[in-house]
DNA sequence: CTGAAAGCGCTTACAG
DNA sequence: CTGAAAGCGCTTACAG
């Protein structure tokens, strides 16, 4: 019978390649490290000890002892690794950490403050040199005292709430401004915003920025309608059912991808496509290929995480400059679900 | 002049919580792992003294002397952390290697076995308990050390080369076979085939598939034409109207994502999208609001992670058995894109 | 139940 | 140029 956890098979260390090849460990250590001064006879015994007995340094217990006691471990925290705009701001986060020597260790928050703090807390107990969040929850003052122990902190798609930090956010009010302003120019008098739930950071800017466009326009009260608290496609494909039922706005704005993917079906469902004029937040794929082409507000993922990249790394290279927050324009993604011209 | 890199402040170690709680360090220990043979005063003089001090464990240090000398990590290898085969395969293998408190460190190779390579030694180097690896190259010699040494190795979408080790892969013979066979129901006596680099295993299997479900329907010869080495959408779309611009097959069967992609644009560009039948390996997003909607044949990125999470953790947990290949089923999904029936 | 000693694999600081 | 000693933060193995 096996136990549950079986020690590793034992791995040759310094020792074992110093022993071999007949020198001291801190001359081994020279070599592994390519340091300059070692003698070239010496040099080439210990690489072949080393390449006999496949050693390979542990890089974990030299960051143990080594000064400054870094990792090269960042953690990222998404709101689920797979979802498009999460994984996007990944690789961009990899790319910028993997030229710096710097791996990534990542996990999903699903919304879930409580995953959050438990996460955070896991990877600061592996001495991550440094954290990017995209915060599930609104409350983080748990993590002033990490702040204070040094730990590099950026936060993206939502500040944090009573603490100050460096923190990357899309224009959401901004770009949900333009994307309805867009939306106007179609003819439209009357226009249903849908959305997440209010309590959302981005979602109320979001709506904020609806309601901006709205009122720029001149359009009177009873111009708008809004449908919050869509978590999923579904939700949001039969509140647009509902909507559409009764007394037909004129044109649609949907404040992010899932609400979007619904509101379409529901479109699509009725065949009013061609009808009614549509622009939503976030790009989807393949939002080409739909007849009509789906207009959108893009964000910029890859940038978010360039940039949120940057910043942590500043700051772990001992940047002590005030936290700044920066804002990412987005892009409007003009297809043809947006330029319904409405004949009045 | 900040230095590049600046020393982390002092984080209070167990030493210090002991001083301040005037216990002995092994009693801090023992509260900080939940031994059960302290004293309850004590056990609050510890956790008073480690609050007080904002203490955390150190759990790479931890693990430096723990018996078994596990990490409590893993390595991830994927084509690209973004994309929506891997991000799925991605989060399904966390949630396996979350349950059971282990932290996942991912990175994407981008096909390129160097990377490969370099990724793979990096991550033993910090001694991931085990590692999953969605091969870039096709030799993975350069593991039978790190196999030895006793590091845990799965590999998904493809088998290692001259390494026996658990895999996990998609039916992709299968799979296509019954996609181009369930094609052919509709009438369609001629079919073109286009892929990805014959040299990548999958697309090899798939278009094998293609071919076993192209005899068996008793199709003669030149009933069916192949465009091969198409590696992004835009390749994909040209080759299309290349074939659909001479003498045009019945039924398109598209290998993967990007190129069902590019070759959906070519027919919506063309206006045939209804009445070419088509079905694409790989599904994809929104693909139920094309129209028409695009019949696939998905695979189950999902099962594939929790599958290869769930051989990881047997070999990590000590399990000697031999080496198994797991293939899991493709599903097809019916949208109406491979329904249009041909009128003969 | 508690703690001083030794050690995990490596690097630092220091002699020679 | 080389290496023995001390130490990184913790756990193991062992006394008391």
């Amino acid at each position: 019978v096996e136990l549950d956890t079986v020690p590793r098979r034992h791995r040759p260390t310094m020792r074992d390649v110093a022993a071999l090849a007949g020198v001291g460990i801190k001359t081994v250590s020279r070599v592994v490290n390519g340091a300059p001064t070692v003698a070239p006879d010496l040099v080439q015994r210990v690489r072949a000890a080393a390449d006999e007995l496949g050693y390979r340094p542990n890089l974990t217990a030299a960051s143990l002892r080594r000064s400054g006691g870094r990792t090269h471990t960042i953690g990222l925290l998404l709101e689920d690794v797979s979802n498009p705009f999460s994984s996007a701001v990944h690789r961009a986060v990899e790319d910028y950490a993997r030229e710096r020597g710097v791996l990534v260790l990542s996990g999903s928050l699903d919304a879930d403050p409580q995953r959050e703090r438990d996460l955070t807390r896991t990877l600061i107990d592996r001495r991550v040199d440094g954290l990017i969040v995209m915060p599930a929850g609104r409350d983080h003052r748990y993590l002033v005292v990490e702040q204070q122990a040094g730990t590099a902190l950026v936060f993206i798609d939502r500040e944090p709430c009573p603490l100050l930090a460096d923190t990357v956010v899309s224009d959401n009010r901004g770009g949900a401004r333009r994307a309805v302003a867009h939306l106007l120019r179609t003819g439209s008098r009357t226009v249903a915003y849908f959305g997440d739930d209010l309590a959302l950071p981005t979602a109320r800017q979001r709506f904020l920025g609806f309601q901006d466009a709205v009122s720029a326009a001149g359009l009177g009260r009873g111009a708008s309608r809004a449908r919050h608290g869509l978590r999923t496609a579904a939700q949001a494909r039969a509140a647009a059912l509902d909507v559409l039922a009764g007394d037909r706005p004129d044109a649609l704005f949907t404040s992010r991808d899932l609400v979007t993917t619904g509101v379409v079906e529901a479109l699509h469902g009725l065949g009013l496509q061609h009808r009614a004029p549509l622009v939503g937040f976030d790009d989807l794929p393949l939002a080409g290929l739909l007849r009509p082409g789906l207009t959108t507000m893009a964000q910029r993922p890859a940038e978010i995480g360039r940039l949120a990249a940057q910043r942590l790394f500043a700051r772990i290279g001992g940047d002590r400059s005030p936290p700044s927050v920066h804002v990412v324009a987005t892009r409007l993604v003009v297809r043809g679900s947006g330029e319904i011209l409405l004949g009045r």
